[in-house]
DNA sequence: TGATTTTACGAAAACGTTTTCTTTTATTTT
DNA sequence: AAAATAAAAGAAAACGTTTTCGTAAAATCA
C-alpha cells in the first residue's frame, strides 16, 4: 500500500528503528544517515501512519471543540480564533456540534473519553442541566477549558466576558435612553451567561428604581418560529415594552422581524440592545446597538489556555478562569 | 490506564479475542457472554481505542473539511450540513482554515495524505492556481470531493450551484431595474465559481447590447481596507457605475459600508445586488438583493457524495458532478 | 597497547485492536 | 456408540510506529 518505515528500511538497507530515529531527527543518527533517510522518504513521499504514531505515543495532536451550532457569528468567530493557535501548535482539531441539544453533548463526550483527543473545548447547550458526563470526563484527566457558556457547578477552567457588567451597562444604557419597560430576552434558564446577564439586567432596574416586571422576561425556546410567535405577542399588546435586551443575537434579529411585520418603530416606539457579533450590525435598518464579545480573542484564549493544561499536566492544580471584556458599541435602534 | 481489552478479558476471565467478538457483536460468541461482556465494558466504563483500531482495520471513521474559512455564512451553513451527515454516519469531521492561502491548502492536504481521514471535502482558497497537490492526494485514492469552489482543470467529484446562470439573472435584473453602467465586484481570477459568475455577467450584458467596460471589472483582494479603498475610489468618480453585482457577500458588505460613508443612496443612485447568505439581508438598509446558494444543502449533498465514495470504492469509475440551484431574491437595494 | 568511552546502528517489545486460524466442547447424525 | 457437524472460545499474527536496550565498531584515553 502506502509507503512505510518498512518499505524505506528496507530501500535505505537499514532497521526499522533506525529509519524511525532518522526522521525524529535522533542524536543516535549520523548526519549523512539522517539526509539519505530524509531524501529517501521524500522520494517514495512518505508520511507517517498517525495512528500507529498516537497509538504508540499515546498522544493524539488533535483537539475537539464542541459547540451548540456553527452557522452562528459568535462562535464561527471563536472557532476561529482556536483553529488559529491550533494550527500554530500543529494540532489538529475535530468539531463536534451538539444543536443545542444535551443528548448530543453527552454522546459526544462519551465518545472523547476513548482518548481520541488530547483536550476538549466546549461551550455548553442551552439544555445541559446537569454536568454530570462533563465530570466524568474531566475525571479520565483530558484536559478540558470551557468557554462562553459554561458550567455553574463545577470546578473547571473558564474564558468569558464580563457578562453580569455587560447585562447591566445594556439595561442602563435603555434606561438612559428614556425606556421605562425593559423587557429581557433570554435563551435559558440553565446556563450561567443567562443568569449572569440577567443579573445585570435585574440589579440596573433596582438601582434606577424601575420594578422588574416577571412579564416581561422572555423565556424564549431553541424554536425560531415560537420566539418570533412569543415576541409578536408581548409587542401586540396594548401594554408593550418600550426597551428590549436581547441575551443573544438571534433574538434580536427575531426581534427586528417582529417589528418589520407588526410595523412597529425602532427606536422611536421600541429601543432595542442585543449581544451580537454581527459585522452588519451597523448597516441594518435601523444599525443595532450591540455588546459585541472579543469572540475570536475567546476562541484563541480558550485555545491557548488548553494547550497550557496539554503540555504542562504537573501545574494542573490551578484552575484558570479567564475573564474578557465585551464592548457596548451604542447605534441607531436604541437612541434617544 | 483506561480501561482496554485486556483489562476487561482479565476481569471476565475470557480471552481478548473473544472480548472484541462479543463487543463487535460476531455470531461466534454466545448471547450470555455477550451480555455479560457489555455490562462489564459499561461498569468499566470501557472505550475502545481509536487509534490501535483505526490502525488495525485501515479506517479512521473520519472525515476532513478544507475551507477557506469559517467565519463566513456560506461556509458556516455548508458546515452545518457537512457535520449533520457525518454525524448520521457516525464519523468525526476534521476541520482546517486555509485563510485563502494556498500554502496552507497544500501543506493540509500534505498531511492528510497520511491517512488520518476516509475522505476529504474542499474548497479551494481564491490563489490556488495549480492543483498538483489536490491530483496527489487523489491519486493516493483518499475519495475526495469539491464544494463550491472546484477546480476547473481536474476531473473531479463536485457539488456546485448553477453559477452561470446565476450571474447572467443577477445582471439581467440589475439592466431590468435601469442600470446601464453596471459594475462587476469579483473576489479571485483563479476560481471557476468567479469565472462563472463573470461569464453570466458579460453574456448579459451583451444579450442586452451592454458594452462591457473594463473599468468596472473589479479584482479584489483578501484584504478588506484594500477593497474598501478600491471600491471607494470606482464610486468617487463622476463616471460611476449606476449598479453592483458582487460576486460574494463581503463585498457587498463593503459596498454598503462605502455607500453609508460617501453617502451614495441605495438604490437611488446605485443599485446592489450580491450572492449571499445573510440571514439579516432583509433589515439591512436598504434590504439586500440577493442570489441565495442553498448553502447548507451543498454542505448535506458534498457529504452524502463523499460517503457514497468511502462506502462503495468498486463505484469509483463514474464521477458525479451536482449542480443545485441558487434563489434570487428581490429586495430594495436593486428597485428601480 | 589495552582499557574505556563514544558513536551509530539493530533487535525486539510495546501500544490496543481486529481477524484468521485452531482448538475445545457440545450437539446432532448415522 | 462412534462419527460428523456445529457452536463457542482462544492463540497468535498483524497494523506501523516509538523507544528501550543491547552491541558492534570506532575513537579516545591511560
Amino acid at each position: 500500500m502506502s509507503t512505510n518505515l518498512k518499505l524505506l528500511a528496507k530501500e535505505l538497507g537499514l532497521s526499522i528503528s533506525s529509519v524511525s530515529k532518522a526522521l525524529r531527527d535522533s542524536y543516535e543518527i549520523s548526519a549523512e544517515t539522517k539526509k539519505r533517510v530524509r531524501e529517501m522518504a521524500d522520494k517514495l513521499n512518505y508520511q507517517p501512519n498517525p495512528f500507529a504514531s498516537s497509538l504508540r505515543r499515546k498522544k493524539s495532536i488533535t483537539i475537539a471543540v464542541v459547540i451548540p451550532e456553527i452557522a452562528n457569528n459568535f462562535f464561527a468567530l471563536a472557532m476561529d480564533g482556536i483553529q488559529m493557535v491550533a494550527q500554530q501548535k500543529g494540532y489538529h482539531v475535530l468539531t463536534y456540534l451538539t444543536h443545542e441539544d444535551h443528548k448530543n453533548e453527552e454522546s459526544t463526550i462519551q465518545q472523547l473519553k476513548g482518548g481520541r483527543v488530547d483536550g476538549v473545548l466546549l461551550s455548553l447547550c442551552r439544555d445541559t442541566a446537569d454536568v454530570k458526563h462533563l465530570a466524568s470526563l474531566h475525571e479520565t484527566g483530558i484536559p478540558l477549558v470551557f468557554f462562553d457558556r459554561v458550567p455553574e457547578t463545577m470546578e473547571c477552567p473558564t474564558v468569558t466576558t464580563d457578562d453580569y457588567e455587560s447585562g447591566y451597562k445594556a439595561t442602563e444604557h435603555l434606561i438612559k435612553a428614556g425606556c421605562k419597560k425593559i423587557s429581557c430576552l433570554s435563551l435559558s434558564n440553565y446556563l450561567s451567561i443567562t443568569h449572569k446577564r440577567m443579573k445585570g439586567y435585574e440589579d440596573a432596574l433596582q438601582h434606577h428604581n424601575i420594578k422588574l416586571d416577571p412579564k416581561w422576561v422572555l423565556q424564549c425556546t431553541n424554536d425560531n418560529a415560537t420566539n418570533l410567535a412569543m415576541i409578536t405577542k408581548m409587542l401586540n399588546k396594548k401594554d408593550r415594552p418600550d426597551g428590549i435586551f436581547a441575551t443573544v443575537e438571534k433574538l434580536a434579529i427575531s426581534t427586528y422581524y417582529v417589528c418589520q411585520d407588526i410595523k412597529l418603530k425602532i427606536p422611536q416606539q421600541l429601543k432595542v440592545i442585543s449581544f451580537s457579533n454581527l459585522r452588519t450590525a451597523s448597516l441594518l435598518n435601523p444599525s443595532l446597538s450591540t455588546i459585541t464579545q472579543p469572540a475570536f480573542e475567546i476562541g484563541k484564549e480558550s485555545a491557548a489556555l488548553l494547550f497550557r493544561m496539554i503540555e504542562k499536566k504537573t501545574f494542573g492544580n490551578r484552575i484558570d478562569k479567564i475573564v474578557l471584556k465585551s464592548s457596548l458599541i451604542e447605534r441607531d435602534s436604541s437612541k434617544k
